[in-house]
DNA sequence: ATACAACAGTTGTAGTATGCAACCGTGGGA
DNA sequence: TCCCACGGTTGCATACTACAACTGTTGTAT
């Protein structure tokens, strides 16, 4: 790959990365849910029951973070926080009835969104869309998580 | 698209905003340079001379945001900030000598380090790699500025 | 010519997300 | 029994961002 390809690409990276920021923001729709407490609700659907740990795994973030998360979520009612009695240092997380609706209305909501954008593309572009994407991860995952040196910014 | 699918694709879209504000983090290599600041060096390498307004423009970030930005990167010797004598709302702002080597360094260790990640794809996987991601930037794009309702976060 | 509107940029404020480090309590293993 | 490892919480620091209010400049319409 030549050079004016690979600066092409990594433009394209950090203006992804921009976008996505920007994406997540700007709305408060949804229940009031914050950008990553809807990730966690969204991991949670798939996990729980499930303690914080594993949750923090998933999500590939700090504990603390996540915590913080669930914290919130707790708080507002969308999520369910008990003690595992078999081993009390683990809790428990599972959604709350309301949890439930808000997940239910935020795939709904994101579906739609995805859906419409998503059939601007041809078949064969969104197959390759698809297919890229789940490449892209599985190499950042990789590089990432290898690298101790100093990693990309741009 | 069928829900199973879109599903797939709304989680890899959530672990890659992660992955990217990840991987943009973890390093104070690079001169000292923020993520923000890197990517305003950039922008600035590709459109310099040029104001305040064109590289929010740009980087589609609020000119507050750019302002700082680029108040750090006077400040620390990377960028010129001047006066437009012919439109004096204006400030032109150019690389220093000092940002010029900065920018090269970034390109050099990124460009190396996106080849290396990206040579462990087939040349067939990689095509469609950046084909995808151009689309979906494009996708991303129109359809969160056409859009004024609420959008997705999950 | 003057007044007003539009624009570029800066600054104050606030919100959100994040990680690290320190800490507490629990539990398993030497 | 003692200690270490682990799950979770909290204090602290940092980064990035947008909005709103403000200053100063420029162009336009009356």
């Amino acid at each position: 790959m030549n050079n004016v390809n690979i600066n092409e690409f990594r433009k394209s990276m950090r203006q992804l990365e921009r976008l996505l920021e920007k994406q997540s923001k700007n709305f408060d729709c949804c229940c009031g849910v914050s950008v990553a407490q809807c990730h966690t609700l969204l991991a949670l659907e798939e996990m729980e029951p499930c303690s914080l740990s594993v949750l923090a795994k998933e999500l590939e973030l700090d504990k603390s973070t996540v915590s913080r998360s669930i914290e919130g979520l707790v708080r507002i009612g969308l999520v369910h926080r008990k003690l595992d009695l078999e081993n009390r240092r683990y809790t428990i997380q599972t959604l709350s009835e309301q949890g439930r609706l808000t997940v239910k209305k935020i795939n709904e909501e994101n579906n739609e969104f995805y859906n419409e954008m998503l059939n601007k593309l041809a078949n064969k572009d969104k197959n390759s869309l698809i297919l890229g994407l789940t490449n892209l991860i599985d190499l950042l995952q990789k590089t990432i998580i290898n690298s101790d040196k100093c990693r990309s910014k741009g």
